[in-house]
RNA sequence: CGGGGUGUAGCGCAGUUGGUAGCGCGUACGGCUGGGGACCGUGAGGUCGCAGGUUCAAGUCCUGUCACCCCGACCA
């Protein structure tokens, strides 16, 4: 993309209405819009690192069987009614509405009631189990406070999969394989190091259940790690009872503030007792179906990942979220420097390399601070000076030093044929 | 929902004892400059959050209301 025709801008100044670290560099940079608490809309190069970050979690879900979907947001009161959860008093986060005729509706703050309610069509056999139904899904929550950014939205976007088995073996067996799944996506996403399955308090669906929390001063939750295990506890299940269970004694676990970027839970028959969601076995029998639920929220993710790399000169993302591997910083507009940039952004394009191209008339002092504050991993300067010695000067965010490369060194070591 | 704070140009802010609104950034045009957010000049840009009240006169005082931020409680 040319930053000549992107329709954002950055600015210097920090919002004054936010005091969350990614809500400032990400509103500075232009990669989000603040619309009210709690509610935000993403910009071009915003949507590009959210979209990154959803990609690599249906990778990985895909990987396990998982199967892409999209629920509605807009619900009725019915199947809220079946299991209890209409109530403001056992879900107090409801945004409610209703129809002109006066049907009540409420905006989805999660879907286990009508995906459950919708897979009763599908689901009548052992033959049709197991299924793993996924989505990517704006959820609705009232929060009383809404703080931390992007980190805990009224409105945000979450990864949830539900996973329908014949039986608490084959939930089980799955339930590891998700888990294996969430410890890619947070190594992909440059979060593994700091990011601990972690024993946690079943909620309201269970007694207990896995939560992935990462390492984070910005956290709100409390848990003990165990770094030699790469597991932690939650502090609300932190008692000699689920420290017998795992072997482990309080001196070996270190306290820790951590974000919360994603859960799962063994949900049993909890819905499909509500629901009926019933199938045949294989001796005829009729049996309830076993089911589990697993999230992660992208949104928060890309609030966590922008808080946890950002230096005093902004963003730093991670190669695989960046909105842009490479930003070309072109300076000034002599005919051959000019040649040199289009052709070095239409190879790197062409190859499918994600490229911002400072090609602004504006000074160099100005793009190398916007490079720095939209954090795109690696820097290309393309001016007289290089022109001259034909080579190129590329320097990686983090790095102090910039190094000079021939276009041909350039264009290897971005994965693109010389 | 309890306590505290703030709403003035797109953004960041100033505005004294009430007298009819200003600065910086950004933006438009011209000049100059050209490797870390330069500089000079000339412009454009406002329902002072909203509603009511007091007053000859309200950004400023009073009442109500809405929004935003912080601390707490709650929460993926």
């Amino acid at each position: 993309m040319r930053l000549s025709q992107l329709f954002t801008r950055t600015t210097r100044d920090t919002p004054a209405d936010e005091t969350a670290r990614n809500a400032q560099l990400l509103i500075q940079a232009g990669f989000i819009h603040k619309e009210m608490a709690g509610v935000y809309a993403y910009l071009p190069l915003g949507k590009m690192v959210l979209d990154n970050i959803v990609q690599i979690i249906r990778d990985e879900m895909n990987a396990i069987g998982g199967q892409e979907i999209s629920l509605t947001a807009l619900q009725g009161k019915d199947v809220w009614e079946a299991s209890g959860r209409w109530s403001d008093e056992v879900v107090d986060v409801w945004f409610k509405t209703e129809l002109n005729g006066g049907s009540q509706l409420g905006l989805a703050p999660t879907h286990e009631e009508p995906l459950t309610n919708l897979m009763k069509r599908f689901i009548s056999s052992y033959k049709d189990l197991p299924a793993y139904p996924y989505q990517f899904q704006t959820k609705f929550r009232n929060e009383l406070r809404s703080k931390s950014g992007l980190m805990r939205g009224r409105e945000f976007l979450m990864k949830d999969l539900y996973s329908f088995s014949k039986d608490q073996a084959e939930h089980e067996a799955f339930y590891e394989k998700c888990s294996e799944a969430y410890v890619k996506v947070f190594d992909r996403l440059g979060l593994g190091d700091i990011t601990y399955k972690t024993f946690a308090s079943g909620g309201s669906f269970s007694k207990y259940s896995h939560e992935f929390q990462t390492i984070s001063p910005v956290g709100e939750d409390t848990i003990y790690v165990h770094e030699g295990k790469k597991l932690a506890i939650n502090q609300e299940v932190y008692n000699d009872e689920v420290l017998a269970s795992l072997g482990i004694t309080k001196e070996e676990l270190v306290e820790k503030t951590a974000v919360e970027v994603g859960n799962i839970f063994t949900l049993a028959t909890k819905y499909s007792d509500a629901l009926d969601l019933n199938y045949a076995a294989e001796d005829g029998s009729s049996e309830k179906v076993f089911m589990g639920s697993y999230g992660i929220g992208p949104s928060r993710l890309m609030g966590l990942i922008a808080e946890h790399f950002a230096d005093d000169k902004g963003l730093v993302w991670p190669e695989n979220v960046a909105p842009a591997k490479v930003y070309i910083a072109r300076l000034g507009d002599n005919p051959d420097v000019v040649t040199a940039a289009d052709v070095l952004y239409d190879r790197l394009t062409a190859a499918g390399v994600g490229v911002l191209y400072d090609d602004r008339a504006i000074r160099p002092g100005e793009k190398f601070a916007d490079a720095d504050l939209m954090g795109i991993p690696k820097r290309i300067v393309v001016s007289d000076k290089t022109v001259a010695a034909n080579t190129l000067e590329v320097k990686n965010r983090q790095d102090e030093n910039t190094e000079m490369q021939s276009l041909d060194t350039v264009l290897t070591s971005l994965g693109v044929a010389a």
